[in-house]
DNA sequence: GTTTATCTACGAAAAAAATCGTAGAAGTGC
DNA sequence: GCACTTCTACGATTTTTTTCGTAGATAAAC
């Protein structure tokens, strides 16, 4: 349960974001994969660019790296739900004055939510009651 | 309903959060405010510094300011909730791959709720629900 | 009315983050 | 083996954000 205490700027949350979902990968995957998404409009990012920041990475201990071939292999090295967590509180904070129970609302007022997901949330709330 | 186009920065957004706790305010006081939170630890903000941040808000069309007396008065120009709106949905599509739904039930599983609080949020569904 | 404090404007330095170019090593295809 | 591609390392540039110093104007204090 070590807690986080290295924010990862933008870019490198967009990488995580890749490790996470796709596991471990080289820096070529990561970068095809992030120039995919952004297709339209923007300018590519160069392969070099997106190295460099894997790199850094790695030196701040965000992503473990497999250096066994030539091509290295990276690996998120923070849980997903751990980043999620650390990086909620801090947002609640910034945008929200702290209120989590505010934020929760605009979001379930904003965002056209399912039947099923609000099923979900009411279980949710029942465990939380009945604790 | 003008769709917010700016997004501010971390800086400028904490300036913000002060303008709508407080309304309309003076440098001096935003600079003032914002020291006495961080005071433990943490290097005092220079009044110039905030001086200028604001200033390029006000370029940025953030804040508007009126410049009847010497000491100008500046004002959000963004409503909280619109600029919550906004910050909110990039934010999940960041950290939460774009799923609204998990990062609420993360942040009502982390944070402590309250009965009242909770009420809140049943309340919220049932009206979302009988629409 | 002269000194002192406070304000804005403005430029520029410092810090942080993102981007890229180049060099050289290592692998691939023929 | 030789040309071609692909990879890492590394330094350096560019862009963005934050910070501050200085100058001049205005107000306040006495």
């Amino acid at each position: 349960m070590s807690k986080i205490n290295i924010k990862p700027t933008e870019s490198e949350l967009e990488i995580l974001q890749t490790l996470w979902e796709h596991g471990a990968s080289t820096v070529r995957f990561v970068n095809d994969f992030l120039n995919e998404k952004r297709s339209s409009g923007q300018k590519e990012i160069g392969y070099t660019t997106t190295l460099k920041l894997m790199q850094l990475m790695h030196e701040k201990g965000l992503a473990s790296r497999n250096e066994e071939s030539r091509t290295h292999i990276y690996e998120a090295k923070v849980q997903e739900g751990e980043m999620q967590k650390a990086l909620l509180e801090k947002f609640v904070d910034k945008t929200f004055r702290g209120s989590a129970m505010k934020m929760v609302m605009q979001a379930l007022g904003n965002h056209k939510t399912s039947k099923e997901e609000l099923d979900e949330i009411k279980a949710l709330i029942s465990k939380i009651e009945n604790k």
